[in-house]
DNA sequence: GCATGATCATGC
DNA sequence: GCATGATCATGC
């Protein structure tokens, strides 16, 4: 904002309300900036605060004496009829070198957006921008329910910058409030604290998942179940769950199954006992703090012999589309730097299966920029020089993706209904002329899921 | 016993 | 009909 009107609570709500219902297209014209200005609002403020996003430099909220940052944010449908946010919120950048010397109230963080104006408008993908139409506006402070864990978000960003650790950052670090890498490219670095190591540059953002989920609640009027009886206030989220499932530790999974009345056939009992015990009626998966925070949970049985049977799976990726990506914002990388994983562990011993433990983790970013992206990048080298089959073995097709023993980390390996359930391929197979080949994914290997349950 | 190709089962 | 979480089958 520059020099000018100092605007109340009062006006800035007023301009946001008469933005409602307009596209882009009409803000621009003279007509309805002139009517605006009529109204008390300065044009100025639509063109740097609407069109620009509001991306000014400034360390105060844009309207600063109403205390209020205003931010514009996109929204999609989806096909099947539900809403979500287009994007993060992109919040201020992190001065890693002054933000740890404060306390979550005296933040910059919250000095600056403690009150947000939140301005949503349809994004729709056949369209021209200047036909987006803006739909809704929201004054934004953060639900009571809400703030304990953005608290900790905060805390667990710091304490990383404060560990001297800024350059292991991870959007996935944390639930609400993550810290997102912002800059022109990935060189875009700046000082830390407690360390000669470059970090990236990074912000503060309310996570994708956080959005969807107000998005749905605001706008689409979508209320979710809440776990039951946690208060995350001295303790993390994490520690609040544990401390609750301690009482079950040891329980036989069939004697879980009757203290809670369920059909012990169940193809994913330990998925619903997980949720019981934690006094979720329904899906853990999609309770409010799990869908916000982008929290998968994983069930995983540790047989007798200490050994994970299965590795982990993920969706399967088209051959046509992963040879397009570039690294930085595949869907790959994508994934596993903003999902969070809920593993809830059951342990056979005297002959049954009984639940142990839970543990919340998400892949640190020098394996996954590393070791991840090495089988990613021969995966990609391996479909577009067509050079899939290895050699037929008693009818079984050998492949050259990179396989378990490759890496310690990951594999690809087929995910599919049966072999002929198939993506077409970019580049036909050298050896054996397939146009298209089982649909495959990517794994994670059961020995690296047990050294992460294993790790204190 | 384990790596790897293949498939099952459920739910949307 | 297919995505997804889970699991089977076989040969080295």
């Amino acid at each position: 904002m520059s020099e000018g009107k100092v605007y109340t609570k009062d006006e800035v709500l007023e301009i946001a309300k008469m933005l409602i219902g307009k596209t882009f297209g009409e803000l621009n014209s003279y007509q309805v900036q002139a009517e605006l200005y009529d109204k008390g609002a300065h044009g100025h403020i639509l063109e740097e605060d609407v069109f620009q996003y509001g991306s000014n430099s400034r360390s105060a909220p844009d309207f600063e004496e109403a205390g209020i940052e205003l931010k514009v944010t996109p929204y999609k449908k989806n096909k099947n009829g539900t809403l979500s946010a287009k994007e993060r919120l992109v919040l201020n950048i992190i001065n890693y070198m002054e933000e740890y010397k404060n306390t979550f109230y005296t933040s910059h963080f919250w000095y600056k957006n403690k009150l947000i104006e939140i301005i949503w408008y349809l994004h729709e993908d056949d369209k021209p921008k200047s036909d987006f139409k803006i739909t809704n506006a929201l004054l934004f402070s953060f639900p009571k329910e809400d703030l304990p864990i953005i608290k900790q978000d905060w805390n667990t960003i710091i304490n990383k910058i404060k560990a001297g650790k800024a350059h292991e950052l991870s959007e996935a670090d944390t639930m609400y409030l993550g810290a997102c890498t912002k800059g022109a490219n990935a060189s875009s670095v700046r000082k830390q604290p407690f360390s000669n190591i470059p970090a990236k540059q990074r912000a503060f953002c309310l996570k994708t998942s956080y959005m969807t989920q107000l998005v749905r609640d605001y706008i689409g009027g979508e209320h979710l179940e809440r776990i039951a009886n946690i208060a995350p206030t001295e303790m993390t989220f994490e520690d609040s769950l544990t401390n609750k499932l301690k009482q079950y530790k040891g329980k036989k999974v069939d004697e879980l199954a009757s203290m809670f009345k369920v059909d012990s056939k169940a193809k994913n009992l330990n998925e619903i006992l997980i949720a019981r015990m934690l006094g979720v009626k329904g899906k853990l998966a999609v309770t409010d703090e799990f869908v916000k925070a982008n929290i998968v949970p994983k069930t995983i049985r540790i047989t007798e012999k200490g050994r994970i049977v299965e590795s982990m799976s993920f969706p399967t990726f088209k051959f046509t589309e992963i040879i397009n990506e570039e690294w930085e914002d595949s869907k790959l990388r994508e994934m596993f730097n903003t999902t969070k994983f809920m593993f809830a562990v059951f342990k056979e011993y005297g002959g049954a299966y009984r639940f142990e433990s839970i543990k919340f983790w998400n892949m640190p970013v020098s394996i996954l920029d590393n070791n991840v992206k090495s089988v990613w990048d021969k995966t990609i080298d391996v479909i577009k020089k067509g050079e899939i089959v290895n050699t037929i073995k008693n009818g079984k097709r050998i492949t050259n993706f990179p396989g378990m023993s490759e890496n310690e980390y990951c594999h690809v390996r087929p995910h599919a209904q049966k072999a002929i359930d198939v993506y077409p391929l970019p580049v036909k197979d050298k050896l054996t002329g397939l146009e298209e080949y089982t649909k495959q994914c990517f794994w994670l290997n059961n020995s690296y899921v047990l050294k992460i349950i294993s790790e204190e």
